[in-house]
RNA sequence: GGAGAGGUAGCGAAGUGGCUAAACGCGGCUGACUGUAAAUCAGCUCCCUACGGGUUCGGCAGUUCGAAUCUGCCCCUCUCCA
């Protein structure tokens, strides 16, 4: 299969500036950007899809090169709800550097920051160089600015787009590049790109955007709990992206497997007919899982997910050995408690409640258990005879929330 | 600068003097059922060391026995006009 063929399966392509990008991409040999504005110190499963294409462009022959927004970071990209929090430097800066680190470990991409060509342009030289080129009608005829008119938007973020085509054309001008590749939501500001680079140098450059990743419910796909799952094996650990991607609805999981796994149709295809025959047996979830976790976090980290799964979901925990929760729970929080401690206090002190009325309510609700025993009594002691081992109790909040209280010696 | 409309819990949205800690929907948490899925059904969802206490309806100051609801000033948003 041609790459573009192959990208086109996978569902990794929505709108195109041209037809000959079909070429293009199966010649090799183009340099080529994605972005992404350093908003966290990590990126997370909603950023991975567009750089894993650009990771199968770089398999295929080309030259992929990543873009941090250091300067129009600074400015926030316009979104639909509303007018972003403007981020200060010092956490632009520990977000770039971090976000760097990450790229170059797990892609090997090169990085440029927009901010080294940004930082130096005069207001001036700008609006006569690169603002001419905009007609404001057609600015305001892109689809995020439109949907915005109604909530209302700043100068400053309605300002973006220029910036992101300075971007595109700076590229182009220093190392040649002539496709970017992005979300489906900056489809406005790269045509802007692509449309500045035509006007001022009259070069035809080429852009694609995937489709936004979400889930059944058409949310963004990635988040748990409100939380965006991160790359980073500190921010989201191994084992909880292995359980986040094995609880993946039966219906998309095999989408899943095309976009986020570099497993081939015939792979993919073989297990979408598994998955029909014994949904039960999830083995579209667990090959998901399992490439995902290990490209992000190697052999080891797999394994370490693995082994906590096993210790969590194959049996009754009341017949497990203090080293085996010890080793299985290693990933859970962790809390040092006197004897007899109060199942309040320490459902608190675990930070499995905010307070000792939320304590309750959650007993009442019959959600709490320890040492794999539900819980109604709120006066209840934690004692240490009955502890795993004499110095480990395990507190469980809902099905999947564990906590490891620690006795003191 | 002028005229009008509006700011209610995470979001959307009722409520226009006491029965309101504030309907309803979404989202979130939890329980049941399951396959650690989805769908469905049920409970919880301002805060708290609770048969109780505390603080809310953009902000401040008033009117009143009593205010999200009435008055004044201020801040913010939207629409139209300039």
């Amino acid at each position: 299969m041609k790459l573009f063929d192959e990208l086109k399966w996978r569902g990794l392509v929505k709108d195109m500036t041209s037809p000959e990008i079909e070429d293009k991409i199966n010649e090799g040999g183009l340099t080529f950007y994605i972005g992404t504005d350093p908003t966290g110190d990590s990126l997370h499963l909603g950023h991975l899809s567009s750089f894993l294409i650009a990771k199968r462009l770089k398999d295929g022959g080309h030259h992929p090169i990543l873009l941090i927004g250091g300067a129009t970071g600074r400015i926030g990209d316009p979104k639909p709800s509303g007018e972003r929090q403007m981020l200060d430097l010092e956490t632009l800066n520990h977000n770039i550097e971090g976000l760097t680190n990450q790229v170059e470990r797990l892609f090997g991409f090169e990085v440029v920051n927009n901010y080294d060509w940004i930082k130096d342009l005069s207001l001036l030289d700008f609006l006569r160089d690169t603002g001419k080129y905009f007609n404001i009608n057609y600015m305001l005829d892109k689809d995020i600015i439109r949907r915005r008119l109604e909530t209302g938007i700043t100068f400053t973020e309605f300002s973006y787009m220029l910036l992101q085509a300075y971007d595109f054309y700076h590229l182009y001008k220093t190392h040649n590049c002539r496709m970017q590749v992005a979300g489906s939501d900056q489809w406005g500001n790269i045509t802007a790109g692509v449309d500045l680079i035509r006007k001022k140098e009259g070069v035809e450059a080429y852009a694609f955007t995937m489709p936004l990743v979400t889930d059944k419910a058409g949310n963004k796909f990635g988040k748990s709990e409100g939380n965006a799952m991160w790359l980073d094996s500190d921010k989201t650990s191994p084992y909880a992206m292995y359980q986040f991607l094995l609880n993946v609805e039966d219906e998309k999981v095999i989408d899943y497997l095309k976009i986020f796994t570099f497993l081939t149709k015939e792979e993919i295809e073989a297990l979408e007919i598994l998955h029909k025959e014994h949904p039960e047996h999830r083995d579209a979830h667990k090959a998901l899982a399992k490439e995902i976790v290990t490209f992000l976090h190697g052999e080891s980290g797999y394994a370490k997910a693995i082994k906590i799964t096993e210790t969590l979901f194959s049996g009754d925990i009341k017949d497990m050995q203090v080293e085996d929760i010890k080793t299985g729970l290693l990933d859970a929080p962790h809390v040092t408690i006197e004897d007899a401690t109060n199942i309040c206090d320490a459902l608190v002190m675990a930070g499995a409640c905010k307070s000792k009325r939320e304590a309750r309510d959650l007993i009442k609700a019959n959600s709490i258990a320890l040492n794999g025993v539900k819980i109604s009594d709120f006066n209840l002691a934690i004692k240490k005879e009955e502890a795993f081992g004499r110095e480990v109790a395990v507190l469980r909040r809902g099905k999947k929330n564990w906590y490891v209280l620690q006795f003191l010696k």
